[in-house]
RNA sequence: GGGCAGUUAGCUCAGUUGGUAGAGCGCUUCGUUUACACCGAAGAUGUCACAGGUUCAAGUCCUGUACUGCCCACCA
């Protein structure tokens, strides 16, 4: 016999073994089975997993173990991202603590390093996924950086650039100054800050005079190279075509006009730093201006800034303000909020920097990944999120792919020291194919982390090999993953997918929220609100970590994950372990004919409660609605099962329905609640494994609304004598007569099949069926509207409670019926809504006004004691 | 500035064809009767954010407001 509490931890570490051990989770390539694929969103190899990679891991488990039962051919294929600039970050730090940096060892030792690191951590996330139980096909377990990855990455390179959607050139561009590389728009985020905005006299050439402009930056106004006002601002009409004189450094820059100037704002003029602002920059192109970069790649003021050369940028602000004030050009100053821009990675605030990088033309790939949506071929899950989607692909801007790191893809593109021209290819070229010069270096830089996330979805299958995997994998089914990588991940999937595979890669985008602690904060390890998925794991084990993400992943919300909600998950494991154990004392018999007219009512009821359970839940996994799912099986394993049935049984045992229905619900369970389920299938020993286990299927023939009807009687009964008596404080051991009037003939028959039943379950020594009104004057009335129930008021301790007891119920018949008297009184109602809806209301008005005069009449019997 | 979500019991949240407001946790009372105290039985708790509208009927549909969170854009 197996233990009264279910023990998680070995047994996990057993099964999983068991089923890896036994390829259980292998996909097969020749099977002729529908196939259901799942690209497993690649974590960073950059440390440990967390809730949300909990989260991710469960939500996609629970579907391909569901669609494994249900006979798909089902392929979830696993891997790690490299992550670029996260990871390069992370070595960075350690050899930092080391004394040494990257410079120091050189590119290729650098890379060792980060490789070394890679398969440490790389290796520790595979264990943690396993630790989930994910029930992923290792055989295919990729990384962004591996050999086929790698080929994939330079054919697309290779073939977007003679398409010439891959272009280089020389643009403003986001920089990080730490990380010293290029960024893309979308890893900048934008931080509301209280700021300074600064007046400055602007001294006119000519000799007398100034205009003043207003700016956040002033450092950066050594790099000025106008000063602009709007065409129709008269104020400034006699300025226009003359010249200033760049304070501090003296240059003559010309005053222009151009329309993007806000005449409200500040003075009405402004100053045009082309190589250090968006806007300036596209003003400078208008007007063909000089663009001048102050700063270095370092965030440092560099030779372009005289006397401030080699400051730093924050301490150039500082000096330069000083020496404003000293030549009395500094008018003025005020506070100002103003959003600043920050580097995703390590928080360094961003520069705009003019440099040369590789960009991926966007427009002509996102206009089909537009349709694909719009035409509902691909659908975003919750729908909410399509129109953010579109938003952002409408307005897509050119992807700037170069980073000037290490760790990552290297560009494929050789520059040619003799005619400067560049070779693109996917094969290490010998010369440059314009002019065969052997003098051909390959581009220093590397590619954003996501141009080879974005190819994921058939880089894994073996493109661009026409391979087996690829024709029966792609596209795959659902893809998901976390809506704040919707922009990053998902929508350069679909360009891409679209663009090389001429189909979307996925039919499905599930997006999942964010895992907050109970106060909806973000976890972090600075705030110290962090619950570590292993440590939850170690705790209660993986299936109740597992049973709280899914009930509380609904769809649009974010999960706040508390420890009280997984204990009480972790006591439904142990429910249904103790369930299990119950069945397992019983003795077995072969399995129920679904059809079997001797059948008890109560095997009939909890057959039929079982099947519209199997159907419901099906019906919520296909939605996509895991909470909902989650939610219906515990209701059922719990108050309907456990609750009632096995209750039930313990009067009347039919152990073939019992265990029947135990091992259907296990199967039902699996998928939410993996471990628990094999190791207790494991005591119905029935097959090598539930995980081969056809899921249970919906079957009508189990469906029978009368024993469902006569369930209903017996509960009422038993609900409303345990009521009295808890009311009453009767002790649960101590056993009552009850007297019982039924009303018709039916509800007498049901009496008298469920007597035993309900004496059990209600504690009534004798439930007596009467056929009159008793003569006994101490008897408490009560009715549930099919009968009357009658309790020796001897029987009860105290009459004063029953006393409230009635006066409550009394009050709330009251208020019930009160509304219902004034529904029915409205010729609108009874004209207008539906014949059922009426006639629903007014056998609810009879039977409560019958209900108050039996609650009326004994009432009054308590007082006349 | 634009957009998206949310506001329901003490807490965390369910609630899709509009028709009697639910769960878990917590709380109160009682309790070891054939699995389970990680348990059982009973109980209490609601202006469904606010204001209008549509409807016989609104937590649910429409409009507006407030607050919270997030995203995008801009901010000299």
């Amino acid at each position: 016999m197996i233990d009264t509490q279910y023990k998680p931890k070995d047994i996990e570490k057993k099964w999983y073994a068991f089923w890896e051990e036994k390829a259980f989770f292998k996909a097969d390539n020749t099977s002729s089975k529908d196939p259901f694929v799942i690209m497993m969103p690649p974590p960073n190899v950059t440390g440990a997993l967390h809730q949300g990679h909990a989260l991710t891991s469960y939500i996609q488990d629970c579907l391909i173990r569901w669609k494994r039962m249900c006979g798909y051919n089902v392929l979830w294929l696993p891997g790690s991202d490299h992550a670029g600039i996260a990871t390069q970050n992370v070595v960075e730090k350690e050899l930092a603590k080391a004394g040494t940096s990257r410079h120091k060892l050189g590119r290729e030792k650098f890379l060792e390093r980060v490789w070394q690191w890679k398969e440490q951590y790389g290796n520790r996330i595979m264990e943690q996924l396993r630790s989930f139980g994910s029930s992923c096909d290792w055989s295919r377990q990729r990384f962004t950086m591996d050999e086929k990855a790698s080929k994939a990455v330079r054919e697309v390179f290779v073939r977007l650039y003679q398409e010439k959607l891959i272009y280089r050139g020389d643009y403003l561009i986001n920089w990080c100054p730490r990380c010293e590389s290029a960024i893309s728009d979308l890893e900048v985020t934008h931080v509301e800050k209280s700021g300074h905005l600064w007046q400055i006299k602007y001294p006119l050439e000519e000799g007398s005079g100034w205009i003043t402009v207003a700016t956040t930056r002033p450092e950066t106004m050594l790099g000025d190279t106008a000063i602009a006002v709007h065409p129709k601002d008269d104020r400034y009409k006699s300025f226009v075509g003359k010249y200033v004189l760049l304070p501090l450094i003296k240059r003559k820059i010309p005053i222009i006009q151009d329309e993007y100037v806000d005449q409200a704002f500040g003075s009405g003029a402004v100053k045009i730093t082309p190589g250090h602002d968006f806007n300036d920059f596209e003003v400078g192109r208008r007007h063909h201006l000089k663009v001048i970069s102050v700063l270095d790649a370092k965030g440092k003021m560099n030779e372009n800034s005289g006397a401030y050369q080699g400051l730093d940028r924050f301490k150039a602000r500082k000096q330069v303000l000083e020496d404003l004030k000293t030549e009395g050009l500094l008018e003025g100053e005020e506070s100002h909020t103003l959003s600043i821009g920050h580097c995703e990675r390590c928080q360094t605030v961003v520069e705009p920097r003019h440099s040369t990088q590789w960009f991926v033309k966007t427009k002509p790939l996102a206009a089909p990944a537009i349709e694909a949506v719009r035409s509902g071929e691909v659908k975003i899950i919750p729908e909410s999120w399509a129109k953010t989607y579109f938003h952002w692909m409408e307005n897509i801007k050119d992807w700037c792919i170069s980073r000037q790191i290490w760790w990552g893809h290297r560009i494929p593109a050789w520059h040619c020291r003799d005619c400067k021209k560049i070779t693109v290819s996917s094969k290490d070229p010998v010369q440059c194919e314009h002019c065969k010069s052997k003098k051909i270096d390959q581009d220093p830089d590397v590619l954003d982390t996501w141009f080879s996330s974005a190819l994921w979805p058939f880089s894994t299958l073996g493109w661009p090999d026409e391979t087996k995997d690829l024709e029966k994998f792609y596209p795959s089914t659902v893809m998901e993953t976390g809506f704040d990588i919707l922009f990053f991940w998902v929508a350069r999937m679909m360009m891409m997918g679209i663009h090389f595979m001429k189909k979307p890669p996925f039919q499905f985008v599930y997006l999942h929220a964010m895992v907050r602690d109970v106060q909806g904060q973000k976890m972090s390890k600075s705030k110290g609100n962090v619950i570590d998925p292993l440590d939850t794991i170690e705790k209660y084990g993986s299936d109740a970590l597992r049973f709280t993400h899914l009930s509380l992943a609904t769809q649009g919300r974010d999960v706040k994950l508390t420890d009280e909600r997984i204990q009480g998950y972790r006591n439904f494991v142990n429910k249904i372990w103790n369930a299990t154990r119950f069945v397992l004392m019983q003795e077995s018999h072969p399995e129920p004919q679904a059809k079997d007219p001797e059948r008890a009512t109560t095997d009939r009821w909890i057959l039929t409660r079982l099947h519209e359970t199997i159907r419901d839940v099906n019906a919520a996994l296909e939605a996509y609605k895991l909470n909902e799912a989650t939610y219906l099986a515990y209701h059922f394993t719990w108050s309907e099962f456990c609750d009632w049935y096995i209750e039930l049984s313990k009067t009347s045992p039919n152990p073939d329905v019992l265990t029947y229905v135990l091992k259907e619900l296990l199967k039902l369970l699996h998928p939410f609640l993996p471990f628990v389920t094999e190791e207790l299938w494991q005591h119905v020993q029935e097959t090598e494994s539930i995980m081969l286990s056809p899921y249970p299927k919906f079957d009508e023939a189990y469906i029978d609304a009368s024993a469902k009807q006569e369930i209903e009687v017996l509960k009422a009964v038993v609900l409303y004598v345990r009521n009295i008596r808890g009311e009453n404080n009767v002790k649960p051991s101590k056993q009552i007569p009850v007297s019982i009037l039924p009303k018709d003939k039916t509800t007498r028959q049901i009496l008298e099949r469920e007597q035993k039943a309900i004496e059990n379950l209600a504690k009534i020594s004798e439930l007596k069926i009467l056929d009159d009104l008793p003569d006994a004057k101490d008897q408490v009335t009560g009715t549930v509207g099919f009968a009357e129930i009658f309790i020796s008021m001897s029987e009860l301790f105290n009459q004063e409670e029953e006393k409230k007891r009635l006066e409550k119920e009394l009050l709330k018949i009251g208020q019930d019926l009160t509304g219902i008297q004034q529904r029915l009184s409205q010729d609108a109602f009874v004209s207008k809504a539906p014949k059922e809806v009426v006639e629903k209301e007014r056998a609810r008005l009879a039977m409560l006004t019958e209900k108050e005069a039996k609650l009326k009449e004994n009432l009054s019997k308590i007082k006349t004691f």
